[in-house]
DNA sequence: TTGACATTCAAACGATCGTTTGATACAAAC
DNA sequence: GTTTGTATCAAACGATCGTTTGAATGTCAA
């Protein structure tokens, strides 16, 4: 019935292998075979566990995506939660560091965006479940906690256009960081890092209208 | 020997269609038997004329990605020339719209950003011809363009950080199109490309310090 | 100890993959 | 008319794909 957790249990390893293989190459580029064999189980485990790989698939967005995305969320939440005096800057910063230093290791970050851009470029069945769970109720959340400290009104497409201006920034600099190394000529460290929530938050605050910046 | 163009030639049918389906699926994605039988020629035409379908698809970036490039960059150059005063509004708007409305049909534009997409998550070998033929030298020029008609001095990095930060807009509204118009609810026609050119217009004039907008 | 159930395993299934082969068609050169 | 070189074709190659099978293993309840 139930196993001991003397070793993670294989359906867990199936799942955290897949998704760092089908970040790294793609849905069609990974096989069964190599999860298989990088998660040290038989070839048909992931028949007996899933189905069929294309539920795998599915469910590492649902058991492993979708949870880090929260953990961003939360992060963000909890940023301007924090703070006693809330401004259009500490909203936009909150969200860049969530994002781009936040409460994930670094591959795990790029593990989430090169899944997410994935999903952007070719949707297939997890995109429903990337838009409806993650990506609208967090650009509504953030579009509200931005609208309410902001002092002059903004119609509803024009605050949405610009969360996807500060997101495509967000998700860009985190997907095409091997680009961004090699044209900056800088190592995508914690110091580079912390150069690009700069980068965003001052781009973006101006691109909002804020002309003062403040930590 | 030569063959007469009363129909275009196998060699470039198969350039066509492997263009528009390693787009639309990528790479691994596409089979030799979906290119051929789509371009209506033998399976053994793609070994014959590329040797194996890794040649097949760097081809396509040598002789239909880098080509539309430069169209693109040529946009861009005609439209900063033919200005008798240049200023950062201009210049920007230039890039915006070379990418966004520019000379590419809206199929070209799709299929050509996606192709991007792909080297920038994921490089192949296409990558260092993407990167060395069109991205750094574009980025040069635009950065040259730019710095030229800036009023106040900013640091090459910066200046790179900022291009970043156009160029993420521009890719992401064009590659994302499918989320970008499922979350707006608007279709991705003439009137929308062009209050897309305004908003990243807007919005990266603004984070390049400039406070007043001109047409 | 026995039976029921969950899990793992080696082996094989048919399908599809990229690539190769050898024959054939056809135009220009000799 | 023969030769030469280019291009296309059907057919097959071995490899790998996702999936299935049936036996073996281990665990807990009865």
């Amino acid at each position: 019935m139930v196993r001991e957790n003397k070793e993670e249990l294989t359906k867990e390893r199936i799942l955290d292998t897949a998704e760092v293989l089908f970040a790294q190459k793609g849905y069609q580029a990974v096989s069964v075979r190599e999860i298989t064999s990088a998660a040290r189980c038989n070839l048909a485990a992931v028949n007996y566990h899933f189905g069929k790989k294309e539920n795998l698939y599915l469910e590492v967005f649902r058991s492993r995506w979708v949870p880090r995305a929260t953990r961003i969320r939360e992060s963000f939440r909890k940023a301007v939660a924090g703070q006693d005096s809330l401004s259009p800057p500490k909203v936009v910063k909150a969200l860049a560091q969530a994002f781009v230093e936040g409460p994930l290791s670094d591959e795990e970050r790029l593990r989430h965006s090169q899944l997410m851009t994935r999903e952007m470029t070719q949707p297939t069945r997890a995109f429903e479940l990337v838009a409806q769970e993650v990506i609208q109720p967090f650009f509504k959340e953030f579009a509200d906690k931005l609208r309410s400290v902001q002092t002059d009104e903004v119609d509803q497409e024009q605050m949405l256009l610009n969360t996807f201006s500060i997101f495509s920034m967000v998700l860009y600099f985190n997907f095409a960081r091997v680009a961004v190394s090699r044209l900056t000529g800088r190592e995508y460290n914690t110091a580079f890092r912390a150069r690009l929530v700069e980068q965003i938050t001052q781009f973006s605050l101006q691109g909002l209208g804020v002309s003062e910046m403040e930590a």
